[in-house]
RNA sequence: GGGCGAUUAGCUCAGUUGGUUAGAGCACUUGCCUUACAAGCAAGGGGUCAUAGGUUCGAGUCCUAUAUCGCCCACCA
């Protein structure tokens, strides 16, 4: 028997041990259709946090829910040694104990990276085990096992031999504390305050000067040109002059390009080509000297003169205060403008000329374009809208650069010999080859996660029967990085898109709705609210507290009344399991069934009915709102209450046949409690709720029956009850059916229900129904209540009269509802004609 | 500048293909320890669905504007 009270520590232990053991989790029978979801691989930095706990509970939820329907599921855990983030904690860590990563050395160094992989991706299963994850672990993946690295190398050559990938100065965000470039997608772009310094650049031979406007001054050590727009009428005829460079004292030219917006400012722009995308641009067209004048941690180089050592910020300052001395400032105007930050460390990104390798996106981009216009093999994107989330950055991409300044990563696979350049799979086997120091984009790596977890590119028989995948799990926020990347190697090198679904979920936020981060020291450890609340009432919280797509705000108290949620399901089991222990495979039936059978039975149906559809639709937060209110109203306030007069066979094999389905339907929200109840059931189908069947709509429950009225009648007379205070009290009744029902509920006998009406008071119900009762009458209360009720009648028949009356509702309305309309009308009509009866009218 | 989302009860949010009187949780009011559950039961109060137009027999839902808040992308000399 179940103890009295929920208790989410004993339900939840050593279950998640139990179902591994037992190989609940593993894929594999072939008997079966396939379906396959692969987990984003979390970074190996760290823990979990609450959004690792929602998107995971989303994908158990469908592995779980596709199980019980016989499907052969896998869900392929794995981890994501995540280059830049996890690289980061180890250097951190080391300084902490006093090392430097370069003193160390690469093969220490990494060593060290795999200590820490190693206890961080034990923890993290553990995090998994804690959540209930039915991941299958035979199949663990880890983004620098053998096999993706054998991938990752294929995808290189691939795409280096086909001209996808090349190796070329460009410029790139440069990350000064990490000392690596990073991708686009890596630049967080904030609102800084800064300010414009103006600046006179002596035009050469006068004293005349530009007014040339910059947000950078620093960067003036690597000015090559000055540009103005060769429309601009003001500054036309200095094209092909050259002006004096502040400082340094060199000639630079002036320029005529379109990039110098009339509009803007002064309409004059200086020219740096190695610290600005654009101005890099603008040097190619006019053949200009690229000059870079900072040093990899950002400190200024020996191009800065004087200022050489000093950091952009010091030098900055201190070339402002000069500039002002030598009367080459005008003025300085503040401004607020974006300014990109590293994603990982934080620190000013530096636009920075350097040698990377890239992948040319175009065409691969716009395959991804064309395969999304064939419904049939696109991805599909869930909530749809997403869907232009990633078709956006397929329009506007640049050229991705991949390589990484670090040691933590795939190292690239290209050796050099002089001026020479080697790619392939294995090092050349002449002398003086030296390879790439450097390693690739982590997210190189994760964009063939799908398929290269399934043994890609040999062709595996997981490759043919689990890829590609039914859904993919993640946040928006990761489309970018992630989504997009998948979608086009995945195009690119199986010819199908990875995944069919696309569910995307939205942020976890804290109550006050702003995003958790560590800075706010408002993130919330997923550990400790299992540890409170239970892992059941996490998961459920998680999965229908929001639609689809939607932000999620973490709130204690929902939580809260999620577990007593479960502890009411744990009650109404308990009062079954109280009731059924009798019943076995001889007594259970589902024949003469009762009115209030049928009604609780017919509700079930229908509410599997639905489950179904939404569950296939992702739509968690609709079954869960929907099992709630059938579980707590339906089942819990009336079926058990109606039991209680019924107590027989029938009755109980209603009750665990409803108990059954309830369970099962819950199971992939909360795993535990639903085994923990399920394995206390008399008569089940199997040893674990994991392995048994979804409910399925049953025809030969299906029944028309008239309860409601009944229920409503109750309710009513309730409510007479607690507004007067009355004890005792007679029905009277014209036409009346569940007179029985009444008596149990209403704690009635049958001498109460009575057809002649006495001289005690009366309060009319309705055309068939009224109270009776002796006691102190409360004339006027009961005369405003019916005069109330008489005026909700009238306007309500009127409004029923008027759109009755209307021809075109009546022709284009559908036939239940105009019949249904009618039918209100008519019942309507009657209750008011009574109500006017009592009051003399 | 381009795009997306939100605006519904005091708070946090649902609202399925347009269809009776717009729902839930929490909070609130009243009455109850009724042997499954007081973390509960019974009953109740509370909303001009951001604003203005439009389509429709019918709009929280579809269309067009507007406002406010938030997010993404691009630009920012």
């Amino acid at each position: 028997m179940l103890d009295k009270k929920y208790n989410h520590v004993n339900v939840e232990e050593g279950k998640y041990e139990n179902w591994k053991n037992k190989g609940y989790f593993e894929s594999g029978d072939l008997s079966k259709k396939p379906y396959s979801i692969v987990i984003p691989p979390p970074n190996v930095t760290g823990k979990l946090h609450l959004g690792h706990a929602w998107d995971t509970t989303l994908q158990d939820i469908m592995i779980r829910y596709k199980k019980m329907d016989g499907y052969d599921t896998l869900w392929l855990p794995g981890m994501d040694h995540a280059a830049i983030a996890t690289e980061a904690k180890v250097v951190q860590k080391l300084k902490n104990n006093k090392i430097n990563k370069y003193e160390l050395g690469r093969e220490k160094f990494l060593d060290e990276c795999w200590n820490w992989t190693h206890e961080y991706s034990e923890n993290i299963r553990n995090q998994w085990a804690k959540l209930g994850l039915s991941l299958d672990y035979k199949k663990e993946a880890f983004t620098l096992d053998e096999n993706l690295t054998r991938a990752v190398k294929t995808v290189f050559v691939n795409l280096y031999n086909e001209g996808l990938i090349y190796r070329g100065e460009r410029i790139i965000n440069w990350d000064p504390v990490a000392k690596t470039a990073l991708s686009n997608e890596e630049v967080i772009y904030k609102e800084d305050e800064g300010a414009f310094y103006h600046l006179k650049y002596f035009i050469e031979g006068t004293d005349e000067y530009l007014d040339v406007a910059t947000t950078r001054p620093e960067t003036l050590f690597g000015d090559t040109a000055v540009a103005v727009n060769p429309k601009d009428k003001r500054y036309k005829h200095l094209i092909g002059k050259n002006v004096i460079l502040p400082v340094v004292n060199k000639l630079i030219p002036i320029v005529g390009d379109e990039h110098a917006d009339m509009e803007f400012g002064t309409g004059v722009v200086k020219i740096t080509p190695a610290h600005d995308p654009n101005d890099f641009e603008v040097g190619n067209r006019h053949n200009l000297e690229r000059v870079v004048v900072m040093n990899e941690d950002a400190t200024m180089n020996e191009k800065a003169l004087k200022y050489c050592g000093l950091t952009r910020e010091e030098c900055r300052e201190r070339l402002v205060e000069d500039l002002k001395q030598s009367g080459i400032l005008i003025s300085i105007e503040k401004m607020v403008h974006s300014v990109g930050h590293s994603e990982r460390t934080d620190a000013v990104v530096e636009p920075y000329l350097s040698k990377q390798w890239f992948v040319k996106m175009r065409g691969l981009a716009n395959r991804v374009l064309e395969n999304q216009k064939n419904s049939k093999t696109k991805v599909n994107f869930v909530p749809q809208r997403f869907e232009k989330t990633m078709n956006h950055w397929m329009e506007i991409t640049y050229d991705w650069c991949i390589s990484r300044q670090l040691w933590w990563g795939h190292r690239i696979p290209a050796w050099y010999k002089g001026d020479e350049i080697y790619v392939g799979m294995e090092a050349p086997k002449e002398d003086g080859w030296v390879q790439d120091n450097d390693v690739l984009d982590t997210w190189f790596s994760s964009a063939l996660w799908p398929f290269a977890t399934m043994g890609w590119p040999n062709k595996t028989e997981d490759l043919n029967r689990y890829y590609p995948n039914d859904v993919l799990v993640t946040g928006y926020d990761i489309i970018p990085f992630w989504v997009n990347r998948m979608v086009f190697q995945g195009l690119k090198f199986t010819d199908v898109r990875p995944f069919k679904d696309c569910l995307i979920h939205g942020l976890i936020r804290d109550k006050e709705g702003r995003k958790m981060s560590k800075s706010l020291g408002n993130g919330v450890d997923p550990m400790d609210v299992i540890d409170t609340y239970g892992c059941d009432a996490l998961r459920y919280f998680l999965a229908t507290s929001s639609a689809p797509g939607m932000d999620l705000r973490y709130d204690e108290e929902k939580v809260k009344s999620t577990w007593n949620f479960i502890n009411k399901l744990w009650n109404a089991s308990r009062f079954v399991l109280m009731n059924i222990e009798d019943l076995n495979d001889k007594n259970y039936t589902l024949e003469n069934l009762t009115i209030s059978d049928k009604w609780i039975l017919n509700k079930l149906n229908n509410l599997i009915k639905l489950c179904r559809r939404h569950m296939e639709k992702y739509e968690f937060n609709v079954v869960g709102s929907n099992a709630y209110s059938f579980i707590w109203d339906d089942f819990c306030d009336w079926y058990i209450e109606l039991s209680k007069h019924n107590m027989n066979y029938t009755t109980k094999s209603v009750l665990l046949y409803t108990l059954t389905c309830i369970l099962k339907i819950l199971h992939p929200f909360m795993p535990f409690v639903t085994e923990e109840i399920y394995t206390k059931l008399p008569i089940k189908e199997s040893e674990s709720i994991m392995i048994s069947t979804y409910p399925k709509y049953d025809k030969n429950l299906e029944f028309d029956v008239k309860l409601d009225y009944t229920l409503d009648l109750i309710t009513k007379i309730r409510k007479i009850k607690l507004e007067n205070n009355i004890k005792e009290y007679y029905i009277y009744y014209d036409k009346l059916e569940n007179i029985d029902i009444l008596c149990n509920i209403l704690k009635l006998d049958k001498t109460n229900f009575i057809k002649e009406k006495n001289n005690l008071n009366e309060i009319v119900i309705d055309k068939n129904v009224s109270l009776i009762y002796d006691g102190s009458e409360n004339l006027e209360k009961e005369i405003e209540n019916l005069k109330k009720e008489k005026e909700r009648l009238e306007n309500s028949i009127q409004r029923r009269e008027k759109l009755l009356s209307n021809e075109n509702y009546v022709s284009k309305a559908p036939k239940n509802i105009v019949e249904q309309e009618r039918k209100n009308l008519e019942t309507e009509k009657e209750n008011l004609s009574a109500i006017c009866s009592k009051l003399n009218i």
